[in-house]
DNA sequence: AATTTAAATTTCCTATAGGAAACTTTTGTG
DNA sequence: CACAAAAGTTTCCTATAGGAAATTTAAATT
């Protein structure tokens, strides 16, 4: 190894500068050492790793020592190829135990019931605190639009499944649209939104709101 | 060794080879519109962009109009200054009315196919942009646990509902546990975790992450 | 331990991404 | 319409990513 030719290789990588005078600053990532375990996992060489994403052996292995910064494409070819998942790759370097973890499950009808005239909730995960997200299964009853009077409205976002049954959502702004079991939709909760069953029985949908 | 020699500036640009001899297909997956859209969306000029990111607007300018395929680290650079939600550059080019407004639906089986070799993606209401969730549904194919050793682990939180089969979960720090249908789960996405069907046949189960 | 074989890294070179500035196009404004 | 100002594109150049092959390192096999 030549001693003064400390550029690459060294400990101040290309992927750890990322700096321009007022550009945003983008954290190291050490997508290197990631794809690298992620190869490891899969029992794979650089030879077999290279035939599956078509990038040389030379280049996986300059990308695994941080040694260049790959280009989207070769990117997008690895993710291809060892069928990584994406989110995976823009998760900052995993250090340490990182052991504030939870977790929290419910089981099928077991949850927090929470019912309101309108709905008839089933709060999910009520055991975790704070959470960005919050999921709830609800019973839509079987009832007519005028029943209600006013649109809910919220901060946040929202996304609903429809799990059984068929609703009608109407939403400010937007004609109402029928949905059936498997359709979702996703919408702005500031828009006034609110939900009906046009099935004989009542409908069932999944409800997740974001904070 | 080119036999066609794609020149810049043509039509046939970098971003639609992709293709090495026994290389994965990349498709063309037309970045630099989305990104401009993007950025038109929220009214910037490309000086405004560049300073946002740190990349010269010539740069800029380059990636919009596919004459190059920018570095991962150009892609960190551009989703950190705009304020991307990163999975959406991952979702081939969206056709049709480019709702970027306040509502998006996605009805049964017609969200965006995202196969991995583990699972088998489904993003759900991928029209609208800089959503505060991804929610999307996945087929878990029944395999063995040592498939993959390696957890998955991301920034947010996670929340997972059973639609169909038997799913196991495994995560750090916990015994694995087995969810049935209807049974959920909600968790620190940045501990590892991985998910295997213990049905027979493949499970389905709907997964919503939060930034 | 010595020798072979496989895996990983480095070197050298070509192709191409990124930045600065020149140039062109578009959008105002009198 | 003329002209100015702003936005966008292209050119030219330097820095660096990617591929082929040489070199080094690690893992087997005897």
């Amino acid at each position: 190894m030549s001693e003064q030719d400390t550029k690459i290789g060294e400990q101040p990588s290309v992927l750890e500068v990322a700096r321009k005078d007022d550009g945003k600053f983008v954290e190291p990532l050490q997508l290197g050492k990631r794809l690298k375990e992620i190869r490891l996992a899969n029992n794979l060489t650089l030879e077999e790793a290279s035939r599956l994403t078509g990038l040389a052996r030379s280049t996986l292995s300059k990308i695994e020592n941080e040694q260049i910064s790959p280009t989207f494409q070769a990117v997008q070819k690895l993710t291809a190829g060892l069928g990584i998942d994406i989110p995976q790759l823009f998760v900052p370097p995993q250090d340490g135990p990182t052991a504030n973890g939870r977790r929290d499950i419910t089981r099928k009808d077991e949850g927090t019931p929470h019912p309101t005239t309108t709905y008839e909730h089933e709060l999910l995960c009520t055991q975790m605190r704070d959470k960005k997200m919050v999921p709830f299964k609800c019973t839509v009853r079987a009832r007519s639009f005028d029943d209600f009077e006013d649109w809910v409205r919220h901060e946040g976002e929202e996304f609903m499944l429809v799990l059984a049954g068929q609703v009608e959502v109407y939403t400010e702004f937007y004609e109402p649209v029928k949905l059936a079991e498997g359709d979702s939709i996703y919408y702005d909760a500031r828009m006034g939104h609110c939900l009906v069953s046009v099935s004989k029985d009542d409908a069932q949908v999944l409800w997740v709101t974001s904070r």
